[in-house]
DNA sequence: CCCGTGACGACAT
DNA sequence: TATGTCGCCACGG
C-alpha cells in the first residue's frame, strides 16, 4: 500500500463507497493520513477521469454534501447518477446527507 | 525555478 | 449563524 501514490489511493477508496451513499473529501484525506490535504483529494478527482478502473467521483461531495463536483461532471449528470442509485439531490445538495454519509475511517474501521 | 490556481476544511472574527 | 482568511500540497504555465 505504500507502493501506490496519493492519488491512487484516493481512488482506492473512493471505488470501496457503497452505491447509494456519499462521502467527502477530507473524510478520504483523514482515512489517507492527509486531514489537512482535503484539497488534494479534490485535486485528484480532477485527474480520476483517466484513472483505471473508472472512479464514482459522483458519490464524492463536500463536508456540506454540497455537489460541488457536478459543476466538473457538467449538467445535471451527478444529480442523475445519485438519484440512479437512491441518493436524492436537491439544489445540488444530498439530501438526508447525514444519514448517507459513508466515513471510510468508519466503515472500513481499519 | 517561481507563481498562481484549486472537486476542501477548520478556525477566527 | 454568516463571512472572511489561512493552510494544505500537487500540477500547469
Amino acid at each position: 500500500m505504500d507502493d501506490i501514490n496519493f492519488f491512487d489511493k484516493v481512488y482506492e477508496v473512493a471505488r470501496l463507497i457503497p452505491p447509494g451513499r456519499v462521502t467527502s473529501y477530507g473524510a478520504i484525506a483523514a482515512y489517507l493520513g492527509t486531514k489537512g490535504s482535503s484539497r488534494m483529494v479534490g485535486y485528484a478527482m480532477q485527474a480520476c477521469g483517466k484513472a483505471l478502473p473508472p472512479v464514482p467521483a459522483h458519490r464524492i461531495v463536500n463536508r456540506q454534501g454540497l455537489l460541488t463536483a457536478k459543476f466538473h461532471f457538467g449538467g445535471d449528470l451527478m444529480e442523475q447518477l445519485l438519484e440512479s442509485e437512491g441518493v436524492k439531490v436537491i439544489d445540488n445538495q444530498v439530501q438526508d446527507f447525514k444519514n448517507l454519509f459513508w466515513d471510510p475511517s468508519v466503515e472500513l474501521a481499519l
